[in-house]
RNA sequence: GGGUCGGUGCCCGAGUGGCCAAAGGGAACGGGCUGUAAACCCGUCGGUUCUGCCUACGGUGGUUCGAAUCCACCCCGGCCCA
């Protein structure tokens, strides 16, 4: 395959949402491989699955022989994109921006290849020059070249400068230290496209304007549509607020579920903009899937694919077991089994003195239930089960729960399930 | 700085002295139907030792038998003027 097959790639599964001008892109990818960048802000402790599609892009052009650049916006971050937002952001202080840039630094390795080669990934912070830099030599090479009107244009820019709360002058700055990014970039490591979402197109093309001004060279932009849901969820949101990257925010059996429940509608598009799978395997996918949908074997195809992108073959596999245990009974689980649920699902960790104990106070007690009375309340509507029996009400732990003298299935309604384990001593 | 309007439960929002744990909507949660899907239907949705008690309507203090509702001061936000 060629460098600039990429795009036809792209293009099948959906993936270009932007781009500067396409036939100068082909023409330029075709000559050879290019250097590609995408940034991402430090704004939690961990990227989140809407990260995924740019993050992947990267490394979709890898894979065709591009030279990927993840830039951490230690200093972007600190400012904050007033894009997609109605109002102003609050500053992160110091403390937390480094930990979060830590933090996403780390996920970022984990989806690129940084090894010695042609197409080695490198990844950079912005702070590195941004910080440097003073007020006046900010305001003579990048501020002189950007003229306010075509800033506030953007649409970014323009949404908040017509709206009540109205846009701060830092926020409004961000788009030109995206710019002056984009310029370093190219200056450095001769950086002739950027990528990202499609929030980012007037950033995107914030910057190629200066590197034409200050350099007078072309370079190019492209960006990826934003993933929605069909039944308009924001994509990304589950039960416990997002779905992160990170394994201690989202465990990786959750993050596998979150995609095992992906409505039919979007499995599809799901599989091509989220995975890296051919195309010609995910067609078959969907033709067995429409044949029998209620096997999901789409959506299993597609969770396991994606939580081994993010969380490795290994933890997919375990997510992709407890995933099966599902449909097992409490009762006819074997020690390794449970030890193997333990590691993938949430887990209740009693002592001795919980048997005996009200069901419903352990619960409320491990924040199963946030309080007593939503416990109750759940049990009166039949939505507690105890090794697949429904709870009634005052219901204690008995000894004779704990299979295997140790473990017990807690399951809250039909998809939330915990793992109850009895401390020894 | 002046004027003015506002700050109610997870979010939006009604409520202007007792009938207010506070209408309505959304989100969320449970049940039914299903395929760990969608749509639809029903129920729940501050805490609790539960016909009671506690906490709660930006904060503090006050008026009153009684305040989310009235008064004073303070904090925060929008808009207009400077």
């Amino acid at each position: 395959m060629s460098p600039a097959d990429i795009l036809d790639d792209l293009q099948a599964r959906g993936l270009v949402h932007d781009a500067t001008d396409r036939a100068a892109l082909r023409a330029r990818l075709a000559e050879g491989p290019i250097t590609v960048y995408a940034g991402f802000d430090p704004t939690a402790e961990s990227l989140h699955v809407g990260n995924l599609v740019p993050l992947l892009l990267l490394r979709r052009f890898q894979s065709f022989g591009h030279r990927p650049v993840a830039l951490a916006g230690g200093a972007t971050g600190m400012i904050g994109d007033p894009g997609g937002r109605s109002s102003e952001r609050n500053l992160l202080d110091p403390a937390t921006l480094d930990r979060n840039l830590a933090a996403i630094k780390g996920q970022l390795e984990r989806l690129l290849d940084f090894g010695e080669g042609p197409a080695q990934a490198r990844l950079v912070d912005n702070r590195d020059w941004t910080e440097p830099m003073g007020v006046l030599e900010f305001l003579r090479d990048v501020g002189k070249h950007v003229t306010v009107n075509t800033m506030l244009a953007k649409e970014s820019v323009k949404a908040r400068v017509e709206s009540e709360a109205g846009i701060s002058f830092t926020e409004f700055s961000y788009m030109l230290l995206q710019a002056n990014d984009y310029r370093h970039l190219h200056q450095r490591l001769g950086v002739e496209l950027q990528v990202g979402g499609s929030d980012q197109w007037g950033n995107i093309t914030a910057g190629i304007d200066l590197i034409r001004r200050v350099a007078g060279a072309h370079t190019h932009g492209l960006t990826v549509p934003l993933v929605t849901r069909a039944d308009g969820q924001k994509f990304g949101k589950s039960v416990d607020g997002a779905v992160w990257l990170s394994p201690e925010m989202t465990s990786p059996y959750a993050f596998y579920q979150y995609f095992v429940n992906v409505d039919d509608r979007d499995v599809e598009r799901f599989l091509l903009q989220l995975t890296l799978l051919p195309l010609d395997e995910i067609a078959e996918v969907i033709v067995r899937h429409a044949a029998a949908p209620e096997r999901r074997e789409a959506q299993q195809v597609l969770a396991r694919a994606v939580t081994g992108l993010v969380h490795g073959e290994a933890e997919a596999d375990r997510a992709a077991g407890a995933s099966r245990g599902f449909t097992r009974r409490a009762s006819d689980l074997t020690v390794e089994e449970w030890e193997g649920l333990a590691a993938s699902l949430p887990v209740i960790d009693v002592g001795p003195a919980s048997v005996g104990q009200d069901l419903v106070e352990v619960l409320a007690e491990h924040g199963v239930v946030s309080s007593k009375g939503e416990g109750r309340r759940l049990v009166a509507q039949g939505g507690l089960y105890l090794n697949d029996v429904a709870v009634t009400e005052g219901r204690s732990l008995a000894a004779d729960d704990l299979l295997q003298g140790t473990w017990a299935m807690v399951r809250r309604g039909k998809k939330q399930r915990y793992v109850l384990r009895r401390r020894p001593s």
